[in-house]
DNA sequence: TTACTACTTTATAATGATTCTAAAAAGGTG
DNA sequence: CACCTTTTTAGAATCATTATAAAGTAGTAA
């Protein structure tokens, strides 16, 4: 499997359990955005079983921190995440409550004029809400 | 009160708790952001009783609904809310959990390019998250 | 293979922010 | 005041997320 060894390089032992969220995360043709539930969802179609919900947290909370993942600051009552982890934005289409992402391409450069001292900047986030 | 015309103009009541709950969030030299509880806090601090916690909900979302509060779109357990309305976006410092700022004179122009057909832009906003 | 240890999974309970409920209180109007 | 509507409130309910702790599994070395 091709995610034995990316799991084992991030010092997270390949389990049964990681391996198929990989699956359903990662072996698909494009990137998407999901919520827990949506994840779970997920699972339950694709394999015939379950992996139990503290599994799951655990496993999405693992990879966002090895960075196989990001998390979409979003103001919603659930956590979204992407598995788009390139730098880029997003449109938040608020009808649809659904995410669409904004390739770096389709936003001018973004320049930041103010500075704090001693802190520095980890990430530029744009995040433009769409209404009919 | 001056808070009060501002309530009739939107439909809600000038109630005494309505009032209060003005004077935490707009009687202050600076705006600032908050959480419930954080509002929860300084309404303690300020007056000597309490208004309770339904009532502070429903005030902040009626507030936010007419346009004298916003919500900041952030990644946390508690829902953010800002007394300054004017556009601007935000610096987030990880490490303090605290928001700052960025007046729109702070950050350069924002091009979007792509465009969602049948749908309009409301608002573009620019989160800088900050470490050490 | 076996034994050992640390890590992982799991069912379940706990937490905590937010929302709901429905009865009492207060505002607006004449 | 009398009437009606809106608002407040305490408390319960909801629900996403996290914690617990016992059972299972992976890695490793004898
Ligand atoms: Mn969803
Ligand atoms: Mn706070
Ligand atoms: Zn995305
Ligand atoms: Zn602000």
């Amino acid at each position: 499997m091709k995610y034995i060894e990316k799991l084992r390089k991030s010092g997270l032992r390949p389990t049964k359990q990681r391996l198929q969220i990989c699956e359903v995360l990662f072996d698909t043709e494009r990137t998407f955005h999901f919520t827990i539930n949506d994840l779970v969802k997920k699972i339950n179609e694709k394999l015939n079983h379950k992996i139990s919900l503290a599994t799951v947290y655990n496993t999405v909370h693992a990879f966002e921190k090895k960075g196989y993942l990001k998390q979409i600051p979003i103001n919603s009552n659930q956590t979204y995440f992407d598995t788009n982890i390139s730098d880029h934005h997003h449109f938040y289409d608020l009808k649809e409550e659904k995410l669409i992402d904004l390739e770096n391409s389709d936003v001018g450069p973004i320049n930041i004029f103010k500075k704090i001292d001693g802190k520095k900047i980890k990430s530029v986030e744009v995040l433009v809400k769409l209404e009919d």
